[in-house]
DNA sequence: TTATATTTTTAGCCTTGTCTAAAAAAATTA
DNA sequence: TAATTTTTTTAGACAAGGCTAAAAATATAA
């Protein structure tokens, strides 16, 4: 079907279509990819021919609808993954990503079918992130940073926007994992910074911190 | 750690190595690979230049311990997948050789120890072949090719020495599976047919079925 | 608007792994 | 032993995917 780095590529470009809107630079692609321009200005040539993406030059990339169709394809098959390595095989959420980042190119429709069904059809994966159905569509969850919950506002764990170790460890030692309840006690406007209960405990965390949790507001 | 292709040469040489014994040709290679002799004499220089295998112009390759390690453990790897497969995805034994030739390369240590602990350290795959330990050590069994089992004698299928698709579903029509017991009633010296009993059926088997059929008898 | 800086593309080269065609070595046959 | 066939290697080419350096287009600043 598609060769290894055509799928990074497709991948990575779903991802920053999402996060940002609208077109996407050859440079932004390439820092996402940690490569060159160059490289990217000639994969995205090819990607162009197969009409995976449209591409004028100088003006930026767009996925066509097979383009995103096989990016969420990749995406599942890794978020599918991430939760068989982390329910089944015991592995930490922050241990998972690079095999799954292997794992997410193996071809075959009925690996995927069996294996989503012996998960139980998971919706979310070990950081919360939503899995694409087999149609490559996402489900869409009404989920806001904790950074922007207010004072006396409570919200519960839903997932997490960077997903470094460094990041999942911290999150482990202060016990807040997906489903945990956070309280904001307070909140200070100079730096962002707020202190918060995770169940009996309360304690301090830096804006960098809140503005990388996801949370759901319970109504 | 070792490329694609190397990680499927070494797998390659090391079948062929305990299949006949000495050392193997580069014909030998190129036919079991499906590729050209010429791009197999490419290759070995670069494992041998790799101290992976022992290569002398023109006469043939061995694997070194180091290259025979590196096979085993591919080898491992698709042998605990393929078990995966079967007893946990409930994939038909004929199935999952593809797939597996793909999962055999991903790589992680600790994701093959947590495998195997997870499908309870299986000592066979699923056509009854061993599964190296974690040293690439393979556990030699007693098996006898059923066509070399005399008149009146039985033994247990313990394996298959072709995995074709074919092969596979022709003995499931048969009945035949890992386990299953086998009578020799009736043995034909011209063209090496038998005449077999399986659970309480009867019936006739060319030599070309015998001899890829592995038994252990009983004693 | 012109000059400067940034972004993107092009051109050319490299590596991996493959192939075909031709040359060389080894094995076989007469 | 000489001739022929088979096996193996070498030489040269190609595709994928990456890189650097330079050119071209666009954006920004004076």
């Amino acid at each position: 079907m598609f060769t290894l780095a055509e799928e990074n590529y497709l991948k990575a470009i779903f991802h920053l279509e999402n996060e940002f809107q609208g077109e996407i630079s050859t440079n932004a692609i390439a820092e996402s990819m940690e490569t060159k321009p160059s490289s990217v200005t000639d994969m995205i040539q090819k990607l162009a021919e197969k009409k995976l993406l449209t591409y004028k030059r100088y003006k930026g990339v767009q996925l066509t609808g097979s383009g995103k169709k096989v990016a969420a394809g990749v995406i599942r098959k890794h978020r599918l993954w991430e939760v068989f390595l982390v329910e089944k095989l015991s592995f930490h959420w922050d241990e998972v990503h690079e095999i799954a980042e292997q794992l997410e190119h193996i071809q075959s429709e009925e690996l995927i079918i069996r294996l989503d069904k012996f998960l139980g059809s998971p919706d979310f994966d070990p950081h919360g992130d939503p899995i694409p159905d087999k149609h490559g569509v996402l489900k869409r969850t009404e989920k806001k940073i904790l950074s922007e919950i207010d004072k006396n506002q409570k919200g519960v764990c839903v997932g997490v926007k960077e997903s470094s170790p460094e990041f999942l460890q911290y999150l482990d030692k202060k016990k807040i994992s997906i489903g945990t309840k956070i309280y904001v006690l307070g909140k200070e406007f100079f730096d962002g910074s707020m202190i918060i209960q995770v169940g009996s405990e309360q304690f301090f965390i830096s804006h960098k911190i809140a503005e990388n949790l996801y949370v759901q507001t319970q109504e």
